[in-house]
DNA sequence: GATTAATGGTTGACAAATCAACCACTATCT
DNA sequence: AGATAGTGGTTGATTTGTCAACCATTAATC
C-alpha cells in the first residue's frame, strides 16, 4: 500500500469527468453540469442551497452552472412565490429530452469500474464510500 | 443507493482537497503540490513525465506545480545531463524540512476517515480502489 | 414597527486541471 | 549525415471549484 486515499480518490475522480466530458460533448454537456442535472432528473424544483448542499459543492459554483444551463436553455430559474430569494430550478423541455443521454453515459463510467472489481467488490465500494459521504454530513472534518 | 460512484468520489475528493489546503495554508503548501511533494519525500529525481504518470495528471499541470514549488525555493529542476529534454526534480534542504509538516496532515485526513468506516473497511476501501487504479493504468477506460 | 440576524444568491479573484498547439531535443531510418 | 518521427516540457485558453465580500430578502428581537 504505497498511496494514499486521497491520491487514489484524485485519480479517480479526474478519470471520471475525462470520460463525462469526452463522451457528452456531443451533447453540448460537460461534467461540472451531470451533478445538478442528474439531481433534476430525479425531483426538480429544489433552491440553489439544496443541489450545492446535495452535491456538496460551493453555493457559487452552482450559481455560475446554474447560469450556463440556462444559457444552453436546458433549465429555468423560477423565484419562490413565497421566499424571493429561492430560486427553484426547473427543466425545460430540451432539458427533459438529455435524460435518455446523460444517464447512460453516467451509468457506463461506473460499469466499466464495476467490470474491473466485480460487481459484489463494487456495491461494497459504493456503500463504504456512501456511508463516508452520511457522516461526513452529520460531522465534517474539522 | 441513490448516488452514482463518480458522485461520491467528487464529494470525497474535495474535501481532502479542502482539509489539505486548510492545514497546510500555515506552510505555504496547496493541495495540487501535496501529491509531487509525497512522492519526493519517498524518492527524488523523477523527471515531470514520471511524476505526471504516477499523479495521473496532465503533464501541463506538473509543469505549473513543479514551477510554483521552485519559485517557493522548495525543488530545484536539474536538466538531465543524457537527455537535455528531461528535467530531474529534487528537494531543497527547505522542502526537507516540510516532510515533518506534510505527510501528517496528509495522514490525519485518511486517519479521520478511517475512523468513520473502521480500520478493516478503510484498508479494504484503498485496496478496492488500488485495484482500479492499477487496472485503469494498464487499460484505460475508452 | 424599526433594527438587527440570518439566509439565498451573485460576483471577483484565485487555484487546479484539461486540451491543443508548440518548441527543443533525441532517436530512427534510409 | 539529413529528413522524419517521437518525446519531454512549455504556454495559452478554458473548465471546475473555493473563498470572501457583497446585495436583497426574510426572520428575529427589542
Amino acid at each position: 500500500m504505497n498511496t494514499s486515499l486521497g491520491h487514489l480518490v484524485a485519480i479517480l475522480h479526474r478519470n471520471n469527468q475525462m470520460y463525462l466530458n469526452t463522451h457528452l460533448k456531443a451533447y453540448g454537456i460537460t461534467s461540472a453540469e451531470v451533478g445538478i442535472l442528474m439531481n433534476l432528473f430525479k425531483e426538480e424544483g429544489k433552491t440553489q442551497e439544496e443541489l450545492s448542499k446535495w452535491l456538496h459543492i460551493d453555493k457559487a459554483a452552482t450559481t455560475r452552472t446554474v447560469h450556463t444551463l440556462e444559457e444552453k436553455g436546458i433549465i429555468i430559474r423560477k423565484q419562490d412565490d413565497r421566499d424571493h430569494r429561492c430560486n427553484r430550478i426547473f427543466l425545460t423541455e430540451k432539458g427533459k429530452t438529455l435524460e435518455t443521454k446523460v444517464v447512460p453515459v453516467v451509468l457506463a463510467w461506473s460499469d466499466h469500474i464495476s467490470k474491473i472489481t466485480g460487481k459484489e467488490t463494487y456495491s461494497r465500494l459504493c456503500n463504504d464510500l456512501a456511508s463516508i459521504f452520511t457522516s461526513l454530513k452529520k460531522e465534517p472534518i474539522q
